[in-house]
This record gives C-alpha cells, structure tokens and sequence, in this order.
DNA sequence: AAATTTGTTCGTATTTTTGCGAACTACGAA
DNA sequence: TTCGTAGTTCGCAAAAATACGAACAAATTT
C-alpha cells in the first residue's frame, strides 16, 4: 500500500498525470520547448512568443514551476526562466515507461 | 504559415497539448495503462479498477477516445475497450521528441 | 523625486472539467 | 412480457482552468 497516496491511484500516476496536465495546453507546450531550446530566457521573450497577456503568461509560468519543469530566478528587474533539468529527465523517463509498457501481443480489439 | 491552425500556437504543439491534457487525470492514466497491459478490457474491469461512479468512468473513456488514445467497440451486452495503438505511436513519437529536444548546453539558470 | 521598465498579484468573468445519481437504451434470459 | 445486465447519456452542482485589465512591487533611469 505504499505506493498510494489516499487509496485512489498511485503516486506514480500521479505524478504521471501531473505532469501530463502541466504540458497540457498548447501555450505551456510552446514555453518549454522555447526555454528548451534558448539560452536567454526572460520573462519577455517567453512573453513575445505567445499571443496571450503577460498576466496570463504569468499564470502559465507559475504552474509550470509547480509542476517543477522549470524554474525562474530574478536578475532585477528581469526574471530568467528555464527548464528544470532534474524534473525534465524524470518527467522523460516516467512518459518513456508509459509508453513502453503498451504490449504488441494483446489481442483487444483486433 | 501551414504549421499554423490559428496563427496562434502550430498544429503540432496543439497535438501534443491534447495528448498530454487526455493524460492529464491520474484515472486516465490508470485507464491507459491497464489497457496497455490487459487482454480483456471490458469497461466493467475497467470500472473496478477506480474508485469513481460508472458514469464518470465513461466520461473519462470518451476524453480517452477523442483524444485518440483508445477505440471501443461494442460487444453486446457488454463494450470491449483497448488502446488505439496507431496513436499510442504517435503521442509516443511526440513526446519523445518533445523530450529529447532539451539542449544540455544551454546555459539559462545554471 | 518622478517616471520607466519588468513582472507578479488581485479581482473578476467565462468556460471547462470533474463527479454523481437517475433515467435511458439495447440486448438476452426467465 | 418482464426482468436483469452493461453502459451511455442527461441534468445538475461544485471546483478548477483560462484569460484579462488594473493595481502593485522593486529596481533603475531621468
């Protein structure tokens, strides 16, 4: 039972889903792969790549660190952003199993 | 302009957004991993596999199946549930992709 | 000191998601 | 025909996500 949080699903799920949630929507799509392909990563880069208000960009930003994909840190008065490398490579590995773990030789619906 | 939907985010960061919010549940995902484990996946195992009411469970199959992710097929009396494997490639591909394409040399925040 | 730059936070509105029970459909069994 | 099984759909309620402008904070420039 350890590897339930409440009994409901298990820790690895949700984490799964955690980040899976995080990267869906297609504007926090768009801010990872820029920060994962940039190295100046201002808030007003990110801001200029996307058709949305920076209030909004903002939003984005904040649940992308809560998801712990990236992390920012003030150089006043700009703010830095990018990818946080631990939880990328987690996050990596967790979707590669997920993905793997799909067996060739079931024989539902075919 | 042809990666383009909207002028506002391209077809492919969409894609990638609505696999990852169809992921985005820890019952989808429970669902989807047993489906990528199981030969029987009548939506009743399915069902007894999650602490939620039937209704939401087929709420959650029909994001699944819109999604891609899934396909069902009636089995009367009963629906018989299984991964969309063509698509489970595809989300595999771009995810993987996605992933992959986090440059180790960037310098931002380190 | 006043104004500018760079983002964040607040308040609010709208939409979407999540969840459930009850009603319904479709079929086979009694 | 009536009943039971297996799921879906409907109607609703509560919560979360999305988006924005306005107000704010912190530092620098004028």
């Amino acid at each position: 039972m350890d590897n339930y949080i409440n009994k409901d699903y298990t820790i690895d799920n949700e984490q799964l889903a955690r980040f899976a949630k995080a990267m869906g929507h297609p504007a926090r799509i768009t801010i990872l792969q820029f920060l994962a392909s940039m190295d100046s990563c201002y808030f007003g880069d990110i801001h200029n790549e996307l058709p949305i208000a920076k209030a909004t960009v903002s939003q984005h930003l904040k649940e992308l660190k809560n998801a712990g994909l990236i992390q920012g840190e003030i150089e006043t008065p700009k703010v830095k952003y990018c990818i946080n490398r631990e939880n990328w490579k987690k996050a990596q590995a967790f979707f590669d199993v997920f993905f793997k773990n799909c067996k060739e030789k079931t024989s539902c619906c075919h």
